[in-house]
DNA sequence: AAGTCGATGAATATCACTTTCATGATGGCG
DNA sequence: CGCCATCATGAAAGTGATATTCATCGACTT
């Protein structure tokens, strides 16, 4: 699966007439390792701790790619940072947010998807994608 | 309504030891009579035009004031802007927003809500708040 | 191997707030 | 009514995260 997101990545850049780097490669790697909800920052410091001579930027400019190439998608939780998401193929998920501790759990429900499309439906709305996050204490923060 | 809703300012602004301003009159007013989602930049703009001294960071601290008040709710919807939304008694709602005009609508639905409580319940959260956001197009801009 | 054009990193710019600070008002008190 | 301790205001400066610039580097075609 690793396997399959590198190949579509090299695709996407192939595709647009762009070049494989070593920061790419880098940067990639460790994207698909990690965390489901990553900020730059995070990501950028995970790296340094490696590579010290990659730059914040270039970081920046490849997550961006990844959201292009659908392999992350952007999202904001709050906190004042954006954080990429995985992308994996159609899927779609909300989320579980603790304001505690920051954990961020995923969940899916088929019949709360359904009746979104019917609250939009009956007000002439084409929905394109929605969000929906559930802020609160995490199982472990309750105690 | 309108005059409920400075009495409860005017209370809460008593109740704090603050102070009565020609500003934060200025400002409740065109506040309570707008677009229910104004960001800080619009609804400064808008009092510009009838009071060209007021400043940006007045209305700043003044719509957080609201906020505080139990007047207004900060929300985000992705467009890098904070937009303060008009807070009725103990309600609660979430959005359609048109990716094409800006146009924001709200909804209600309880089943929604309580499939959510199940949701969190069932991985040991407590939901102390949501959003919901559907995005896309309005009727309007359908055509 | 050489040239072309995208990629990189450091530095700088932007953007939307957020805070500071000198000056102005408010309202409790005599 | 006038004082004056406090709070409020507006202009300007500060922040934090994101976005862009620019000189230099490195891929990939020829």
């Amino acid at each position: 699966m690793k396997r399959a997101k590198k190949k579509i990545f090299a695709d996407f850049i192939a595709q647009r007439g762009l070049k494989t780097t070593k920061q790419r490669d880098i940067i990639l790697d460790s994207f698909l390792s990690s965390d489901r909800h990553l900020s730059i920052e995070e990501l950028y410091l995970k790296l340094r701790a490696k590579h010290p001579n990659i730059g914040y930027a270039t970081v920046y400019r490849t997550l961006k790619l990844f959201a292009e190439a659908g392999l992350a998608r952007e999202m904001q939780f709050g906190d004042g940072q954006t954080r990429y998401e995985h992308v994996g193929e159609g899927e779609h998920h909300d989320h579980l947010v603790c304001t505690r501790c920051g954990h961020i759990e995923e969940f899916e429900n088929e019949t709360i998807e359904k009746l979104q499309d019917e609250v939009a439906n009956s007000r002439g709305f084409l929905v394109e994608r929605h969000r929906l996050e559930l802020y609160g204490l995490c199982s472990g923060c309750r105690k």
